[in-house]
DNA sequence: ACCTGAACACCGTTCAAGT
DNA sequence: ACCTGAACACCGTTCAAGT
Protein backbone atom coordinates (compact mmCIF):
# COMPACT_ATOMS: atom_id res chain seq x y z
CA UNK A 1 0.00 0.00 0.00
CA UNK A 2 1.38 3.29 -0.49
CA UNK A 3 2.51 5.43 1.67
CA UNK A 4 0.69 9.04 2.70
CA UNK A 5 1.33 12.01 4.05
CA UNK A 6 0.38 11.50 7.49
CA UNK A 7 2.65 8.18 7.10
CA UNK A 8 5.27 10.74 6.62
CA UNK A 9 4.77 12.76 9.45
CA UNK A 10 4.68 9.81 11.31
CA UNK A 11 7.84 8.91 10.18
CA UNK A 12 9.72 11.69 11.05
CA UNK A 13 8.10 12.55 14.37
CA UNK A 14 9.42 9.07 15.17
CA UNK A 15 13.29 9.32 13.46
CA UNK A 16 12.88 12.80 15.67
CA UNK A 17 12.38 10.73 18.34
CA UNK A 18 15.62 8.14 17.77
CA UNK A 19 17.90 10.49 15.95
CA UNK A 20 17.66 14.12 17.66
CA UNK A 21 16.67 17.02 15.09
CA UNK A 22 20.54 16.89 13.55
CA UNK A 23 20.07 13.41 12.46
CA UNK A 24 16.51 14.27 10.97
CA UNK A 25 17.33 13.83 7.41
CA UNK A 26 15.46 13.31 4.07
CA UNK A 27 17.34 10.41 3.30
CA UNK A 28 17.34 8.51 6.37
CA UNK A 29 13.64 9.48 6.66
CA UNK A 30 12.90 7.66 2.96
CA UNK A 31 15.18 5.07 4.08
CA UNK A 32 13.04 4.23 7.36
CA UNK A 33 10.21 4.54 5.54
CA UNK A 34 11.46 1.80 2.56
CA UNK A 35 11.44 4.53 0.28
CA UNK A 36 13.79 6.63 -2.14
CA UNK A 37 14.83 9.86 -0.61
CA UNK A 38 12.82 11.65 -3.92
CA UNK A 39 9.42 9.92 -2.91
CA UNK A 40 9.55 11.91 0.09
CA UNK A 41 9.32 14.85 -2.35
CA UNK A 42 5.84 13.84 -3.50
CA UNK A 43 4.12 14.18 -0.39
CA UNK A 44 6.11 17.65 1.15
CA UNK A 45 7.31 20.12 -1.13
CA UNK A 46 10.73 20.82 0.87
CA UNK A 47 12.35 19.86 4.19
CA UNK A 48 11.08 22.78 5.53
CA UNK A 49 7.08 22.14 5.02
CA UNK A 50 8.00 18.85 6.33
CA UNK A 51 9.41 20.41 9.72
CA UNK A 52 6.69 23.21 9.27
CA UNK A 53 4.09 20.06 9.59
CA UNK A 54 5.85 18.17 12.45
CA UNK A 55 6.00 21.66 14.44
CA UNK A 56 2.55 22.29 13.66
CA UNK A 57 1.15 18.23 14.67
CA UNK A 58 3.67 19.25 18.23
CA UNK A 59 1.45 22.04 19.26
CA UNK A 60 -1.93 20.67 18.15
CA UNK A 61 -2.98 19.22 21.40
CA UNK A 62 -2.07 21.83 23.29
CA UNK A 63 -5.94 22.28 25.18
CA UNK A 64 -7.96 24.67 24.46
CA UNK A 65 -8.56 27.01 27.27
CA UNK A 66 -11.90 27.29 29.22
CA UNK A 67 -13.35 30.91 28.26
CA UNK A 68 -15.04 30.60 31.89
CA UNK A 69 -11.46 30.99 33.84
CA UNK A 70 -9.93 34.05 34.80
CA UNK A 71 -7.45 35.41 32.67
CA UNK A 72 -4.58 34.37 34.75
CA UNK A 73 -5.34 30.82 34.98
CA UNK A 74 -6.04 30.72 30.73
CA UNK A 75 -2.48 32.47 30.70
CA UNK A 76 -1.03 29.35 32.95
CA UNK A 77 -2.63 26.35 31.13
CA UNK A 78 -1.64 27.35 27.98
CA UNK A 79 1.88 28.37 28.80
CA UNK A 80 2.09 24.77 30.59
CA UNK A 81 -0.03 23.26 27.78
CA UNK A 82 2.83 24.86 25.09
CA UNK A 83 5.64 23.67 27.40
CA UNK A 84 4.00 19.75 27.69
CA UNK A 85 3.47 19.96 24.30
CA UNK A 86 7.16 20.63 23.15
CA UNK A 87 8.57 18.58 25.86
CA UNK A 88 6.64 15.56 24.60
CA UNK A 89 9.15 14.66 21.40
CA UNK A 90 12.85 15.47 21.79
CA UNK A 91 14.35 18.61 20.92
CA UNK A 92 10.98 19.67 20.87
CA UNK A 93 11.34 23.48 21.65
CA UNK A 94 14.19 23.94 19.12
CA UNK A 95 11.95 22.21 16.50
CA UNK A 96 9.27 24.52 17.17
CA UNK A 97 11.31 27.81 17.55
CA UNK A 98 13.20 27.27 14.13
CA UNK A 99 9.56 27.33 12.69
CA UNK A 100 7.88 29.61 14.58
CA UNK A 101 5.55 30.71 11.33
CA UNK A 102 1.96 31.17 10.88
CA UNK A 103 0.16 28.29 11.21
CA UNK A 104 -3.19 27.42 12.29
CA UNK A 105 -2.80 25.75 15.55
CA UNK A 106 0.01 28.71 16.37
CA UNK A 107 -2.55 31.22 15.85
CA UNK A 108 -5.03 29.27 17.73
CA UNK A 109 -2.24 29.60 20.50
CA UNK A 110 -1.52 32.91 20.29
CA UNK A 111 -5.20 34.39 19.94
CA UNK A 112 -5.85 32.53 23.15
CA UNK A 113 -2.91 34.09 24.78
CA UNK A 114 -4.35 37.65 23.50
CA UNK A 115 -7.46 37.39 24.70
CA UNK A 116 -6.50 36.62 28.06
CA UNK A 117 -4.88 39.50 28.06
CA UNK A 118 -6.78 41.85 26.59
CA UNK A 119 -9.22 40.40 29.18
CA UNK A 120 -7.39 41.00 31.83
CA UNK A 121 -7.32 45.01 30.56
CA UNK A 122 -4.64 45.60 28.50
CA UNK A 123 -4.63 47.59 25.58
CA UNK A 124 -4.63 45.67 22.42
CA UNK A 125 -0.67 46.28 21.72
CA UNK A 126 0.51 46.04 25.01
CA UNK A 127 -1.66 42.80 25.33
CA UNK A 128 0.33 41.52 22.08
CA UNK A 129 3.93 42.42 23.41
CA UNK A 130 2.66 40.77 26.40
CA UNK A 131 2.05 37.13 24.97
CA UNK A 132 5.48 37.62 22.87
CA UNK A 133 7.00 37.90 25.82
CA UNK A 134 5.36 34.69 27.16
CA UNK A 135 5.86 32.77 24.48
CA UNK A 136 9.91 33.94 24.26
CA UNK A 137 9.66 32.22 28.48
CA UNK A 138 8.14 29.46 27.29
CA UNK A 139 10.07 28.77 24.27
CA UNK A 140 13.79 30.52 26.19
CA UNK A 141 12.65 27.81 29.26
CA UNK A 142 11.95 24.47 27.46
CA UNK A 143 15.12 24.96 24.90
CA UNK A 144 17.23 25.24 27.83
CA UNK A 145 15.69 22.28 29.68
CA UNK A 146 15.99 19.92 26.63
CA UNK A 147 19.46 21.09 25.80
CA UNK A 148 20.58 20.08 29.41
CA UNK A 149 18.82 17.06 29.24
CA UNK A 150 20.72 15.98 26.12
CA UNK A 151 24.09 17.32 27.15
CA UNK A 152 23.24 14.72 30.30
CA UNK A 153 21.74 12.05 28.34
CA UNK A 154 24.72 12.00 25.72
CA UNK A 155 27.43 12.10 28.42
CA UNK A 156 28.72 15.60 27.76
CA UNK A 157 28.37 17.37 30.71
CA UNK A 158 31.61 17.59 32.33
CA UNK A 159 31.11 18.98 35.63
CA UNK A 160 34.45 20.32 36.05
CA UNK A 161 34.69 21.97 33.16
CA UNK A 162 31.63 24.02 33.79
CA UNK A 163 32.87 24.44 37.24
CA UNK A 164 36.25 25.71 35.68
CA UNK A 165 34.23 28.01 33.29
CA UNK A 166 32.31 29.83 36.09
CA UNK A 167 35.63 29.82 38.40
CA UNK A 168 36.20 33.72 37.39
CA UNK A 169 32.16 34.33 38.85
CA UNK A 170 32.06 32.73 42.39
CA UNK A 171 28.88 34.56 42.68
CA UNK A 172 27.53 33.26 39.91
CA UNK A 173 28.63 29.49 40.12
CA UNK A 174 26.67 29.68 43.57
CA UNK A 175 23.53 31.40 42.37
CA UNK A 176 23.18 28.28 39.04
CA UNK A 177 24.03 25.75 42.06
CA UNK A 178 21.01 27.02 44.37
CA UNK A 179 18.77 27.48 41.00
CA UNK A 180 19.83 24.26 39.86
CA UNK A 181 18.56 22.82 43.31
CA UNK A 182 14.31 22.96 42.25
CA UNK A 183 13.57 21.26 39.52
CA UNK A 184 12.90 22.20 35.82
CA UNK A 185 9.04 22.20 36.62
CA UNK A 186 9.51 24.33 39.50
CA UNK A 187 11.11 26.41 37.98
CA UNK A 188 9.52 26.59 35.06
CA UNK A 189 6.14 27.63 37.12
CA UNK A 190 8.21 30.06 39.28
CA UNK A 191 9.21 31.86 36.42
CA UNK A 192 5.32 31.99 35.10
CA UNK A 193 4.21 33.26 38.33
CA UNK A 194 6.38 36.17 38.22
CA UNK A 195 5.39 37.08 34.71
CA UNK A 196 2.00 37.09 35.68
CA UNK A 197 2.52 38.94 38.67
CA UNK A 198 4.35 41.24 36.62
CA UNK A 199 1.19 41.53 34.35
CA UNK A 200 -0.46 41.88 37.18
CA UNK A 201 1.28 44.64 38.43
CA UNK A 202 0.88 46.76 34.89
CA UNK A 203 -3.05 46.43 35.25
CA UNK A 204 -2.75 48.12 38.64
CA UNK A 205 -0.32 50.73 37.64
CA UNK A 206 -2.79 51.25 34.52
CA UNK A 207 -5.87 51.63 36.55
CA UNK A 208 -3.71 53.99 39.00
CA UNK A 209 -2.67 56.29 36.36
CA UNK B 1 51.93 36.24 5.12
CA UNK B 2 49.88 32.92 6.31
CA UNK B 3 46.23 32.73 7.76
CA UNK B 4 46.05 33.55 11.94
CA UNK B 5 43.16 32.63 13.70
CA UNK B 6 41.78 36.46 14.27
CA UNK B 7 42.15 36.10 10.07
CA UNK B 8 39.99 33.46 9.89
CA UNK B 9 37.32 35.25 12.61
CA UNK B 10 36.93 38.14 10.83
CA UNK B 11 36.80 36.19 7.46
CA UNK B 12 33.72 34.11 8.97
CA UNK B 13 32.20 37.45 10.63
CA UNK B 14 32.50 39.32 7.34
CA UNK B 15 31.07 36.33 5.55
CA UNK B 16 27.78 36.27 7.90
CA UNK B 17 27.17 39.84 7.15
CA UNK B 18 27.00 39.02 3.29
CA UNK B 19 25.84 35.55 2.90
CA UNK B 20 24.02 35.34 6.49
CA UNK B 21 24.13 32.10 8.85
CA UNK B 22 22.82 29.80 6.28
CA UNK B 23 25.52 30.35 3.78
CA UNK B 24 28.12 30.27 5.87
CA UNK B 25 30.12 26.96 5.03
CA UNK B 26 33.59 26.09 5.80
CA UNK B 27 34.05 25.71 2.00
CA UNK B 28 32.81 29.58 1.23
CA UNK B 29 34.83 31.05 3.95
CA UNK B 30 37.86 29.05 2.57
CA UNK B 31 37.15 30.36 -1.11
CA UNK B 32 36.54 33.99 0.41
CA UNK B 33 40.14 33.73 2.59
CA UNK B 34 41.76 32.28 -0.46
CA UNK B 35 42.42 28.93 1.06
CA UNK B 36 41.49 25.03 1.06
CA UNK B 37 38.64 24.25 3.04
CA UNK B 38 41.17 21.67 4.82
CA UNK B 39 43.26 24.80 6.01
CA UNK B 40 40.68 26.14 8.20
CA UNK B 41 40.97 23.53 10.45
CA UNK B 42 44.19 24.00 11.56
CA UNK B 43 42.86 27.60 13.46
CA UNK B 44 39.53 25.48 14.50
CA UNK B 45 38.88 22.20 15.40
CA UNK B 46 35.66 22.38 13.47
CA UNK B 47 32.79 24.33 12.86
CA UNK B 48 31.24 24.42 16.36
CA UNK B 49 34.06 26.22 17.41
CA UNK B 50 34.45 28.76 15.12
CA UNK B 51 30.74 29.32 15.56
CA UNK B 52 31.22 29.56 19.26
CA UNK B 53 34.10 31.84 18.91
CA UNK B 54 31.88 33.92 16.47
CA UNK B 55 29.14 34.15 18.87
CA UNK B 56 31.73 35.24 21.63
CA UNK B 57 33.07 38.31 19.29
CA UNK B 58 29.51 39.18 19.00
CA UNK B 59 29.00 40.15 22.34
CA UNK B 60 32.19 41.17 23.45
CA UNK B 61 31.74 44.62 22.67
CA UNK B 62 28.51 44.91 25.29
CA UNK B 63 29.73 47.47 27.93
CA UNK B 64 30.16 46.60 31.89
CA UNK B 65 27.42 48.10 33.83
CA UNK B 66 28.66 51.30 36.25
CA UNK B 67 28.39 49.58 39.43
CA UNK B 68 27.50 52.77 41.14
CA UNK B 69 23.90 52.81 39.05
CA UNK B 70 21.02 51.42 40.59
CA UNK B 71 20.21 47.62 39.60
CA UNK B 72 17.20 48.42 37.07
CA UNK B 73 19.63 50.80 34.82
CA UNK B 74 22.31 48.21 35.11
CA UNK B 75 20.02 45.55 34.10
CA UNK B 76 18.60 47.75 31.53
CA UNK B 77 21.75 48.88 30.07
CA UNK B 78 23.25 45.35 30.00
CA UNK B 79 19.69 44.26 28.03
CA UNK B 80 20.05 46.97 25.66
CA UNK B 81 23.84 46.88 25.35
CA UNK B 82 23.16 42.90 24.58
CA UNK B 83 19.93 43.60 21.97
CA UNK B 84 22.62 46.25 20.38
CA UNK B 85 25.09 43.80 19.78
CA UNK B 86 23.42 40.78 18.83
CA UNK B 87 22.15 43.12 16.16
CA UNK B 88 25.43 44.44 15.02
CA UNK B 89 25.72 41.26 12.58
CA UNK B 90 23.28 39.70 9.99
CA UNK B 91 21.74 36.90 11.90
CA UNK B 92 23.51 37.90 15.53
CA UNK B 93 20.38 36.91 17.33
CA UNK B 94 20.32 33.39 16.17
CA UNK B 95 23.73 32.47 15.84
CA UNK B 96 23.92 33.20 19.58
CA UNK B 97 21.16 31.81 20.26
CA UNK B 98 23.00 28.49 19.15
CA UNK B 99 25.80 28.48 21.02
CA UNK B 100 24.60 29.58 24.18
CA UNK B 101 27.15 28.12 26.19
CA UNK B 102 29.76 28.84 28.97
CA UNK B 103 32.29 31.45 27.54
CA UNK B 104 34.10 34.71 28.93
CA UNK B 105 31.77 37.26 27.62
CA UNK B 106 28.53 35.15 28.09
CA UNK B 107 29.52 34.61 31.67
CA UNK B 108 30.36 37.94 32.63
CA UNK B 109 27.11 39.24 30.73
CA UNK B 110 25.35 36.81 33.39
CA UNK B 111 27.18 37.58 36.40
CA UNK B 112 26.76 41.12 36.12
CA UNK B 113 22.75 40.27 35.17
CA UNK B 114 22.56 38.43 38.21
CA UNK B 115 24.67 40.86 40.46
CA UNK B 116 21.85 43.50 39.45
CA UNK B 117 19.47 41.29 40.70
CA UNK B 118 20.53 39.96 43.88
CA UNK B 119 21.46 43.70 44.96
CA UNK B 120 18.13 44.63 44.22
CA UNK B 121 16.87 42.51 47.11
CA UNK B 122 15.93 39.32 45.10
CA UNK B 123 17.59 35.58 47.08
CA UNK B 124 20.17 34.06 45.24
CA UNK B 125 18.12 31.00 42.81
CA UNK B 126 14.86 33.64 42.23
CA UNK B 127 17.86 36.24 41.01
CA UNK B 128 19.24 33.51 39.08
CA UNK B 129 15.84 32.73 36.88
CA UNK B 130 15.30 36.21 36.83
CA UNK B 131 18.18 36.47 35.01
CA UNK B 132 17.73 34.17 32.73
CA UNK B 133 14.11 35.21 32.12
CA UNK B 134 15.68 38.61 30.83
CA UNK B 135 18.01 36.83 28.43
CA UNK B 136 14.95 34.94 26.78
CA UNK B 137 13.02 37.81 26.27
CA UNK B 138 16.35 39.61 24.87
CA UNK B 139 17.41 36.64 22.73
CA UNK B 140 13.63 36.02 21.54
CA UNK B 141 12.54 39.56 20.77
CA UNK B 142 16.27 39.92 18.51
CA UNK B 143 15.64 36.76 16.61
CA UNK B 144 11.84 37.87 15.71
CA UNK B 145 13.23 41.45 14.95
CA UNK B 146 15.74 40.16 12.87
CA UNK B 147 13.70 37.25 11.28
CA UNK B 148 11.38 39.84 10.19
CA UNK B 149 13.31 42.14 8.57
CA UNK B 150 15.40 39.32 6.79
CA UNK B 151 11.82 38.02 5.12
CA UNK B 152 11.01 41.91 4.43
CA UNK B 153 14.96 42.22 2.79
CA UNK B 154 14.59 39.65 0.76
CA UNK B 155 11.09 39.92 -0.44
CA UNK B 156 9.44 36.56 1.20
CA UNK B 157 7.21 38.51 2.91
CA UNK B 158 3.36 37.75 1.66
CA UNK B 159 0.90 40.61 3.39
CA UNK B 160 -1.93 38.95 1.73
CA UNK B 161 -0.69 35.91 2.99
CA UNK B 162 -0.32 36.93 6.51
CA UNK B 163 -3.90 38.38 6.17
CA UNK B 164 -5.48 35.04 5.04
CA UNK B 165 -3.30 33.10 7.40
CA UNK B 166 -4.85 34.95 10.46
CA UNK B 167 -8.39 36.25 8.87
CA UNK B 168 -9.78 33.50 11.35
CA UNK B 169 -8.89 35.55 14.41
CA UNK B 170 -9.61 39.14 13.70
CA UNK B 171 -8.81 39.78 17.20
CA UNK B 172 -5.24 38.56 16.58
CA UNK B 173 -4.69 40.08 13.06
CA UNK B 174 -5.89 43.58 14.83
CA UNK B 175 -3.55 43.91 17.91
CA UNK B 176 -0.84 42.70 15.82
CA UNK B 177 -1.27 45.58 13.32
CA UNK B 178 -1.42 47.81 16.25
CA UNK B 179 1.72 45.99 17.63
CA UNK B 180 3.60 46.66 14.55
CA UNK B 181 2.36 50.29 14.55
CA UNK B 182 5.48 51.21 16.93
CA UNK B 183 9.02 50.83 16.36
CA UNK B 184 11.32 47.54 17.44
CA UNK B 185 13.50 49.61 19.65
CA UNK B 186 10.09 50.76 20.93
CA UNK B 187 8.45 47.64 21.76
CA UNK B 188 12.04 46.16 22.79
CA UNK B 189 12.08 48.89 25.57
CA UNK B 190 8.54 48.71 26.84
CA UNK B 191 8.80 45.20 27.13
CA UNK B 192 11.95 45.73 29.26
CA UNK B 193 9.71 48.35 31.16
CA UNK B 194 7.33 45.56 31.93
CA UNK B 195 9.87 42.73 32.92
CA UNK B 196 11.40 45.34 35.34
CA UNK B 197 8.31 46.36 36.65
CA UNK B 198 7.58 43.05 37.60
CA UNK B 199 10.56 42.62 39.53
CA UNK B 200 10.16 45.66 41.07
CA UNK B 201 6.50 43.84 42.07
CA UNK B 202 8.20 41.31 42.67
CA UNK B 203 10.12 42.55 45.79
CA UNK B 204 7.49 45.09 47.29
CA UNK B 205 5.70 41.02 47.67
CA UNK B 206 9.02 40.03 49.40
CA UNK B 207 9.23 42.46 51.87
CA UNK B 208 5.90 42.21 52.82
CA UNK B 209 5.56 38.89 52.98
C1' DA C 1 -1.32 8.75 -7.63
C1' DC C 2 2.91 7.49 -6.15
C1' DC C 3 7.55 5.88 -6.79
C1' DT C 4 12.43 4.77 -8.84
C1' DG C 5 16.93 5.86 -11.02
C1' DA C 6 20.19 8.76 -11.77
C1' DA C 7 22.13 12.74 -11.38
C1' DC C 8 23.53 17.74 -9.66
C1' DA C 9 25.49 20.70 -6.63
C1' DC C 10 26.68 20.91 -2.57
C1' DC C 11 28.26 19.87 2.73
C1' DG C 12 31.92 19.00 7.12
C1' DT C 13 35.94 16.59 8.15
C1' DT C 14 40.35 13.79 8.04
C1' DC C 15 45.00 13.04 7.07
C1' DA C 16 49.19 12.16 4.72
C1' DA C 17 52.19 14.95 2.44
C1' DG C 18 54.30 19.24 1.27
C1' DT C 19 56.93 23.93 2.45
C1' DA D 1 53.68 26.68 11.71
C1' DC D 2 50.62 26.53 8.20
C1' DC D 3 48.80 24.71 3.96
C1' DT D 4 47.53 21.47 -0.18
C1' DG D 5 45.59 17.27 -2.39
C1' DA D 6 42.72 13.91 -2.30
C1' DA D 7 39.50 11.49 -0.45
C1' DC D 8 35.28 9.87 2.68
C1' DA D 9 30.81 9.93 3.98
C1' DC D 10 27.39 12.45 3.78
C1' DC D 11 23.51 16.29 2.47
C1' DG D 12 18.78 18.43 -0.09
C1' DT D 13 16.66 18.54 -4.40
C1' DT D 14 15.17 17.80 -9.38
C1' DC D 15 13.20 15.36 -13.00
C1' DA D 16 12.41 12.11 -16.58
C1' DA D 17 10.71 7.75 -16.55
C1' DG D 18 8.20 3.92 -14.73
C1' DT D 19 3.69 1.49 -12.72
Amino acid sequence: MPLRRPDVLDGAMRLLEEEGLAGLTMRRLASALDVRPSALYWHFADKRALLDAMAEELVSGVPEADPALPWDARASRLATGLRTALRSHRDGARLYAGTFVARPHTLRIGAALLTAFTDAGLPRARAMGTAFTLLYFVLGHTIEEQAHEELHATGEWDPDEAAAATAPYPGLAQALKEYENSTPDQRFTDGLHNFLDGVRYQLTEHRGG
